[in-house]
Order: structure tokens, then sequence, then C-alpha cells
DNA sequence: GTCTATAATTCGATAGAC
DNA sequence: GTCTATCGAATTATAGAC
């Protein structure tokens, strides 16, 4: 095996072991045993079990924030761009659904400054979002609602979906799935 | 301070600092020094870590449990039934949001017999309302959808209100929220 | 009930040989 | 890159005096 193999294999290890155990439940020895290997070799592959830790989940964020920014500077309307930020949050999960599994429940163990920084891109990404919302309402084309807290039970609405994909990746018809979420949530909005 | 007070002073202190830092995160010397005193002496009020986190869980789950009871077996149209679930979701957030969380976020570190229970229980409670949205559908008071995927992103949905009643309890306008998401839900669902 | 002391284990990380 | 060996710290839990 290629040594840009066993790097891309210790990630994916490391990153299903974090995703079952939590991040706390699993030790270093856990990731050694998974790979073969002996616990020092660990330090062969990451700095520390923190910074493993945190690569995983800045690159997840950045997808979530790259998909955003792309869509909210379009020319959509808000209700295009609504429907397109629901496909974002059903697709991610499709493709990523232990990365997402490890952004929804471990960012709490970041530490000192990246944890703040975590929390400060996802008052970014809340916020646009409710943005977006009053716009579609003061366009007309949402109806009346508090944005602030449509946006936060919307958001929360998706969490489930990394477990769907990560227990029943295969059977799952992704479209029809992305059909009855968005045609759930816009019809609870629509003016 | 008499007994019985400083017991609940104990689980309310162990609570928080569990909800705030996580199960595994949180030592028994944290709770020691938050009851100020010495580690040893925790093993007065409680049996093990284990034990203190298995009360906490099947206490408020059975809070769900029975709330959903009740309804149930009410004479309640589903469309009314599905509005007292919801307001259930609501009121016990806003009641034991500190319990919510450990419910949300905890509940993976339970083991072996008490971890299969705690997952049947939820499945249980998940089938109860997949299976009362299938019966809205069939007597024509909801909208045809499917109804796992709707459940699924219902239930998710109210996910994010414990944290709010943490941070922000005393502000928040309990009647207003529970109207706002009881609206954004129906109107998703409304025939 | 509270204390001191400690057992028994586990964990993250490093040193140095090959 | 992988190994053996080990350090130093932290953790759950118990024993026994007061």
């Amino acid at each position: 095996m290629k040594k840009i193999e066993k790097q891309n294999k210790f990630h994916e290890v490391a990153l299903k072991l974090i995703h079952e155990q939590g991040f706390k439940a699993t030790t270093m020895r856990d990731i050694a045993k998974a790979m073969n290997f002996e616990v020092a070799n660990v330090y062969n592959y990451i700095e520390s079990k923190q910074a493993l830790l945190e690569n995983f989940l800045f690159d997840i964020a950045e997808d979530f924030n790259n998909g955003l920014k792309t869509i909210l500077v379009s020319s959509d309307s808000s209700t295009k761009k609504l429907r397109r930020i629901i496909e974002l949050y059903c697709h991610l999960p499709a493709q990523k659904p232990y990365q997402i599994g490890l952004l929804i429940a471990e960012w709490r163990n970041l530490k000192d400054e990246k944890l703040q920084k975590f929390k400060d891109e996802k008052k970014w990404h809340e916020d646009q979002i409710i943005q977006l919302i009053q716009d579609g309402i003061d366009a007309g084309e949402l109806r009346k609602c508090n944005p602030y807290i449509i946006t936060k039970t919307m958001l929360s609405s998706f969490n489930w979906l990394y477990t769907e994909f990560t227990l029943r990746g295969e059977e799952i018809d992704l479209p029809e799935l992305e059909k009855q979420i968005s045609e759930f949530i816009m019809d609870g909005l629509k003016a």
C-alpha cells in the first residue's frame, strides 16, 4: 500500500471510530488496533488527538459554508435559494455522513480559540439563513413568521439524516427523500 | 442543609455539569469540587458514574413516553393528537432542559442492556408517531407523504430547544414559540 | 457524611532502536 | 514507518479513620 493510500485509510478508520464511539471514548489505541499497528505509529499520521478532531470538523464546516455562499450570491429568489439550501442539507449527509456526525455531535470537544472559531462560523451560517427567510417574508414569497425560530427548527430537522445514511445508505432514495423534506418545509413556509 | 436537600443539590449540580461538559468529560472530581467536598464523598450519593447517567436518562425518557401514551389513548383526531405531541415536545424542554440535553446527546454512553433498552424505547416512541401520521393520511386529515421521513424530520426539529432554554430560558415566550413551531409543522402536513 | 490515602487501570504522548 | 518500552498524568472506585 502506498503512503498516500495509507494516509487516507488512517483518516477513514479514525473518522468511523470517532463517529461510532464518540471522540472522548475513542482512544489512540483503538485507532492503532483498527490499523493493525502499535499505538506509537498513530503519531506518524497526526500531530495529536485534538488536531485530528479539528481537521475533520473544519473540513466539513467549510463544505457547508462554501455551499451556502454559492447559493447566497446567486440571483435566485428567496424561495429558490431556500430550496437549494434544503438540497445542500440533504446531499452533504448523503456524501459525507460520518463527517456530519462529528460536526453535529463532537464540536464541543474543541478547545479555546478553535471552539470559539467554530461557534462564530455556526452563528454566521445561521444568521445568513435567518436573513434569507426575512427577505422572503418582505418580498411576499413566504408567510409571516419568526425567522429565528423557523431557521433553528428547520436546520435542526436535518440532523437525523447522517445517522440514516450511515445505517441505510444504499437503500435510500435520495431524490425522494429530498422531495419529501422539501415539500414539508416549503409548505410550512409558503405565503 | 438537610439530607434530602443535599441529595437534590447533588443531582442538580451533576446534571448541569454533565450537560455542559458531556458525560465522558465530566469527572467525579468535577462534581465533588462543585459540591465543595472530596471525591470519595460522591459515592455517598450514587452507586457509580454509570448509574448516575442511567437514572437521568430513564427518568426523562419516562416523561416522554408517559406524555405520548396519554395523548395516544385519547379520543382526539389524528390532527389534534399531533398538535398535542408538538405541545409536549415544546413543554418538556422548557421544564427540564438539562435532562433533555442528556437524552439527546449522552444516551450512547449507556452500555449493554441499558443501551438496548433505551434504543428499544426510542424506536417504540417513533413507531407510534409514524403510525399516527399514517392514520391521519388515511383519514384524509393529512396530505399524502412518507410518514417515516416526516416523523424523523419532525422529531429532529425539536432538538435545538433544550439549548435555547438553557441559554435564554427567562426571555422565551413559550406560547409564541409553540405557536410558531406548530403552525410551521401543521402547515407542512395538512391536506 | 466527610476526610486521607491509595489501589488499579487507562490514556496521550515521547524516546530511541531497527 | 514500525516496533518496544515507558513516562507522567488522570480516572473510577474502595478502605478505613474520625
